[in-house]
RNA sequence: GCCCUUGUAGCCCAAUGGCAGAGGCGACAGUUUUAGAAACUGUACAGUGCUGGUUCGAGUCCAGCCAAGGGUACCA
């Protein structure tokens, strides 16, 4: 019988069902193994083949593990909240609602073609209240808690009050907004409910605060800092600027120590671990306060070399700074202001393309604490005022940003570090012996740095410490399609609401347009904004990471009502052992889930072993498309070939690939693919075809280079184009999509059917006869090599050794049962539709997917002798076969009195004679 | 600029420091066929981006450079 793997799709799909094959419960005498992939925002553009590749091999590692004998945990659902859809929304009137869930109807018909093993009875979506209710829980607790340092954990928010009850804010160490003041507990007593709240909210791990945001104009609404790319929307690619807004945040930056910290014990790719810690940008230094010349007060910087403060011969202020309106003098008023306007006009493209070295001086002056110089204070666009403390002491000698400045303001230069002991030295290096620099003369930069610190720390100026670059994350979205906050205003102080009334639903609401005036969809909605005793709801939403922080946590526990995990479901699966996606996760994604997974078990609200959520991550790489071009001779409605281009003043225009076989473009086709091509003509190859060039692309509809993988399982069936997705090449590599290599892996599946000599009613023809040496090799070293290459994830090359191993068995005419039906199970993760229908009609009750995995036996392996190569010079010059546990001393004599060797050997003294047991034989003369 | 990853046949990709080739695509030749397709058999094609180094032995390790992809950036 024929191969009709649609016939055999649908059989398997329905056995599946009916069976409820892939159905996860807890059991506990099986060891549980997690399996998660990153869950898809569902576009109204679907699945291209792009996506699937990160889910063929995690559920091809699913499917090895359960038939390894673990209980896996393998869900799948959806980040449904999101911006294309509001703005379908603003578009069309269709409520975000009906289109998400459309989008996720065409996804999971896309996916189920695919034949994933997902459990779909847990699916999540974080667009279903009964989800969201528990995203805005985590934002309650989060509300509700502070950052004890002592402790280096979260705690709830009572212990803080009660602090303050009894000592104000003094001896606390606590991660607090900068502006927070010192009080006593007669101060916090006296304080008014609004005051009172106001203090607290300083110290909250979710706050809101006044504060400089990524307001994006066209969007209507606040970005965090990951989703801005340079100056730009990620999402739409809209400009960025800053505004000042009352917004809410969440203070990750309590945790960032224990963020880069826990990176250390992850089993993740090094790039992800470098991209966090870039992220987080630990930096260790000092700050030091510089009085003005006039005493009148003092400015703060953060520097990581205060070894070369006695090179510090200006100042610079961002042009944000507070103190800028108060130090100006008279004099400098007009040429401030001026330069202040130029930087406001710029925006944040502009000031990264063209670094151009501008600022202004203040008029004002500053005493250097170490030598006691007078020194200007200028400010400059170079220094931002989000990082540090917005000003900094500026080094000429030892900084370029500084040099550059001083040299175009003609400002002082003083030399502090020596170099000459350290050639290619740059300023970039911390090294050398200090010069011109008092105290510290003479010594190595390490040493004067803390020298420094302590000079500074003893005058009181001053103190080490340790920057993080990172910021706190931006959490209100001034938009529709988001979990509304459960927080209800009162006389403008927020109060969360009643856990008990969770979750507070999203409205419905007449447009889904921005306001313009920096409210979100959701004001307009007055009933619902209008609480009964005079409260006004919070009308932003939160973002998109709030849904997916957590998401992972649920699929243990899916419809608990009562916790957001309950507790015997965590102790049982714990967390996520592999989490598979795509790097562009690193900085977003998977820091917050990090932060809330660490601030969840802070709060006793999860208890695991560790603190880290995801051990183990992978990422799939991207695939590209590869796109195809036709050369228009200019002017003209005339394409030439690929070839004979070059004769011609030509324009390539991409040309749709599925209307392109192996770069031959199907001329008919393109005339009717629009009109304006109806009456083209075409210059051919001397053969009389059109060459297209081609060029690797992202995959995007604009470049016409876009697959579909749902006509790719239509053409060549679900489990060709699994294996021809892990075929391609190594999972973490970029590359390529070529449908023309898939042939070979379908060829692959139709010679492993013909194997089983499929009668025409379906049953095998297979013999029971014991199977050859030969035969069992072939069985033995597939298992072998197939097991060790799903572990270490070489999907790639596990397929190419069942091609090998099907190759062989073919050669050996082997229809052996003993030999095939092991290899419907080895197989049967990679092919889990064929392999089901061949394990039926096989006689097998049950499903393929729910036995035991195959194991090697060594013995049939082994081979009794081995040919060795013989090495002489840098060529191999002969063979000699030796039996494998031949010592050196056996084998040499023998290899030395062999003709070839000799000959090769002549009269020239033999060196060394270099034996590796099973592998080679250098003989070096 | 800095960080990470990758450079092997016309193409996609293999190769615990040990004979550069497992597999696939494509090309060519043949068997079969009225022809084509499919299937089968066979053939050709690189010395591993470049320059050094370590080693008995380097595609693999180290240093520098070049190229491509990704990330990040006036971060003091």
């Amino acid at each position: 019988m024929e191969y009709n793997f649609t016939a055999i799709e649908e059989r398997a799909k329905q056995f599946w069902e009916a069976n409820e094959v892939y159905k996860v419960t807890q059991i506990a005498d099986k060891p549980k193994y997690y399996v998660l992939d990153m869950f898809p925002y569902p576009s109204g553009a679907g699945l291209h083949v792009g996506h699937p590749l990160g889910y063929i091999a995690s559920d091809i590692y699913a499917r090895f593990k359960r038939l390894k004998g673990f209980n896996v945990l393998h869900p799948m659902g959806f980040d449904a909240f999101g911006l294309p859809a509001e703005q379908y929304a603003i578009k069309t009137g269709q409520h975000p609602a009906i289109t998400t869930e459309k989008n996720i109807d065409t996804y999971k018909k896309q996916l189920a073609k695919v034949g994933f093993s997902y459990d779909w009875s847990r699916e999540v979506s974080t667009c279903d209240p009964n989800y969201y209710k528990w995203t805005q829980w985590v934002f309650l607790q989060l509300y509700k808690s502070w950052y004890n340092k002592d402790k280096d954990k979260a705690e709830a928010i009572d212990s803080l009050m009660a602090h303050f009850k009894q000592n104000g804010n003094t001896n606390l160490n606590a991660a607090c907004s900068d502006e927070q003041e010192t009080f006593t507990a007669e101060q916090w007593a006296t304080m008014s409910e609004a005051e009172q709240q106001n203090t607290l909210m300083n110290y909250r791990l979710a706050y809101q605060s006044f504060a400089t945001v990524n307001w994006c104009p066209e969007l209507g609404t606040v970005l965090a800092n990951d989703e801005v790319k340079d100056g730009l929307s990620e999402r739409g690619g809209h400009p960025v600027v800053r505004k000042q807004m009352k917004q809410w945040s969440l203070r990750i930056t309590a945790y960032s120590q224990r963020l880069l910290d826990g990176l250390e014990t992850l089993d993740w790719s090094l790039s992800m671990k470098e991209q966090q810690r870039n992220w987080i940008g630990r930096s260790e230094g000092a700050t030091v306060f510089f009085q003005l010349a006039d005493g009148s007060g003092n400015i703060e910087v953060f520097t990581t070399r205060p070894d070369t403060i006695f090179g510090a011969t200006f100042m610079v202020l961002a042009p944000e700074h507070e103190l800028i309106e108060k130090i100006t003098t008279e004099a400098q008023k007009a040429e401030i202001d001026q330069y202040i306007a130029y930087v406001k006009s710029r925006s944040d493209i502009e000031r990264q393309a063209e670094k151009k070295v501008t600022g202004a001086f203040t008029g004002t002056y500053a005493i250097n604490p170490l030598n006691n110089e007078k020194i200007p204070i200028w400010i400059s666009e170079y220094v931002l005022i989000g990082y540090g403390t917005g000003a900094i002491m500026a080094v000429p000698s030892d900084d370029d940003r500084d040099n550059a400045f001083a040299e175009k303001f003609e400002l002082p230069i003083i030399d502090v570090i020596d170099k000459s002991d350290y050639p290619g030295a740059t300023r970039h290096d911390k090294l050398g012996k200090m010069i011109n620099s008092g105290f510290i003369n003479g010594m190595e930069v390490p040493d004067a740095i803390k020298a420094t610190i302590a000079k500074i720390e003893e005058m009181n100026i001053g103190q080490g410490k340790i920057n993080y670059r990172q910021r706190d994350a931006g959490y209100s979205r001034q938009r529709y399609w988001g979990e509304p906050f459960p927080i209800i205003y009162k006389n403008d102080i927020p109060y969360p609401v009643a856990e008990s009334e969770l979750p507070v639903e999203l409205p419905a609401v007449d447009s889904y347009k921005p306001t313009g005036t920096g409210e979100g969809p959701l004001a307009q909605n007055k009933d619902w904004v209008n609480v009964a005793d005079g409260g006004v709801r919070e009308t932003d939403t939160m973002p998109g990471y709030a849904g997916s922080s957590w998401y992972y946590l649920r699929y243990m526990d899916p419809k608990n009502e009562e916790q957001l995990v309950g507790k015997e479901a965590l102790a049982y699966w714990q967390n996520v052992d592999f989490y598979l996606g795509g790097t562009e996760h690193a900085v977003g994604h998977l820091l917050y889930s990090r932060f809330w997974f660490k601030f969840l078990r802070d709060r006793g609200f999860i208890d695991t072993p560790t603190d880290e959520p995801f051990q183990k991550l992978v990422n799939q790489g991207m695939i590209q498309g590869r796109s195809n071009f036709v050369y228009r001779v200019k002017g003209t409605n005339q394409f030439v070939s690929y070839g004979l281009r070059k004769k011609y003043e030509t324009t390539p225009l991409h040309v749709n690939v599925n209307i392109v076989k192996n770069d031959i473009l199907d001329t008919e086709a393109f005339r009717k693919s629009s009109p304006d091509y109806a009456d083209a003509e075409f210059i051919l190859e001397e053969n009389g075809t059109y060459v297209c060039g081609w060029e690797i692309e992202k995959m995007s509809k604009s470049k016409y280079n876009v697959v579909n993988p749902d006509e790719i399982v239509a053409e060549y069936g679900a489990d060709c184009f699994r294996m021809f997705e892990m075929f391609l090449g190594p999972l973490e590599a970029g590359k390529p999509w070529d449908t023309k290599g898939i042939e070979g892996v379908s060829k692959f599946l139709k010679r492993f059917w013909r194997l089983f000599k499929i009668s025409e009613n379906g049953q095998p023809q297979l013999s029971d006869a014991k199977p050859t040496d030969a035969e069992l090799k072939t069985l033995h070293k597939t298992i072998k090599k197939v097991t060790g290459d799903v572990e270490r994830l070489a999907f790639n090359t596990g397929v190419s050794a069942f091609m090998v191993c099907v190759n062989e068995l073919i050669a050996l005419k082997c229809d052996k049962r003993a030999i095939l039906e092991p290899l419907v199970i080895l197989l049967a993760p990679f092919a889990p539709f064929t392999t089901e229908e061949l394990w039926q009609s096989l006689g097998n009750e049950g499903s393929v997917h729910q036995t035991t995995y195959p194991v090697h036996n060594e013995a049939f392996i082994k081979e009794d002798s081995y040919q060795y190569p013989i090495r002489i010079g840098k060529k191999v010059r002969t063979k000699i076969a030796f039996p494998v546990q031949a010592t050196q001393a056996e084998v040499e004599p023998a290899v030395l009195a062999n003709e070839v060797v000799a000959q090769w050997i002549g009269d020239k003294p033999v060196k060394r004679f270099v034996f590796v047991q099973g592998r080679i034989i250098n003989i070096v003369i």
